[in-house]
DNA sequence: CGGAATCCCAGGAGATACTG
DNA sequence: CAGTATCTCCTGGGATTCCG
């Protein structure tokens, strides 16, 4: 078995074992938990779509946060960009292999946090309540 | 009295609008986005410990954001603060059953994160070696 | 020991204006 | 249409200090 490609380049002394596997998940972490990035690969599972498409159906995204979160998806590859140099031009995000298969885990997590919400928000009102009443 | 800590930021009545999970999802997804707090569930799912040795075994985390990120673990009821008040004051932290439940899904992700991430760093060189010819 | 309070700064993010 | 550029405001987060 040789040593697999994500191992290269990795500590493995250090207070923390998971701190090893933690330096590969993190900048994916990060990607999950950006405001944006998980919404789109979300849109963009039901077929590709424009710039413009993209901005209507996501409420409130500004364009530079759409621009930006769509180009750190792209070099992360999880979706291609595809320019149409047309007049006006038109281009086009699509997901790739990639990006597809970041769905399933990231639906595991949306699908557990549906399930959990009333418990977070009733463990979080339970926490405000008592640090209200503390001042 | 403000709120100290981001308690209340989790802004649960935002214009997220299309799947109506959207809203209840996003401020699951920003705390596992955050930088510490998956870390600090990995790492109490091997048993409860101590602010200090939490402390000692998450690298480079300061004292004030392993402070806060407790706090919003606690207050998302995915942990729980024992204090005994001894002298010096001993502290205990222990996720709950809510917290143990959302290992599965974080570590799919994770686990997603380690496969993949070799695929990725590819891309981002590729990326980033063609936005380099191009200044 | 386990925090809370304060200071301070780099980076994130909105708004606006311009361009191929 | 699909961006870039710039400006500015605001927040996250490190360092430090003080407290029960």
């Amino acid at each position: 078995m040789p040593i697999p490609y994500d191992a290269r380049g990795v500590t493995l002394d250090g207070p923390c074992l998971q701190s090893a596997g933690c330096k590969n998940v993190a900048p994916v972490l990060n990607r999950v938990g950006d405001k944006w990035s998980m919404l789109i690969v979300m849109i963009l599972s039901s077929g590709p779509r424009r710039f413009s498409e993209l901005k209507r159906e996501i409420d409130g995204i500004s364009q530079r946060m759409l621009t930006l979160s769509l180009r750190g998806l792209e070099r992360d590859g999880l979706l291609t960009r595809t320019v149409t140099p047309t007049i006006p031009p038109r281009v086009d995000y699509e997901l790739t292999e990639l990006g597809i298969s970041l769905r399933a885990p990231v639906k595991a997590l949306g699908d557990w946090a549906i399930e959990h919400i009333g418990c977070i928000r009733a463990a979080q009102q339970r926490f405000d309540k008592v640090a209200d009443a503390r001042g």
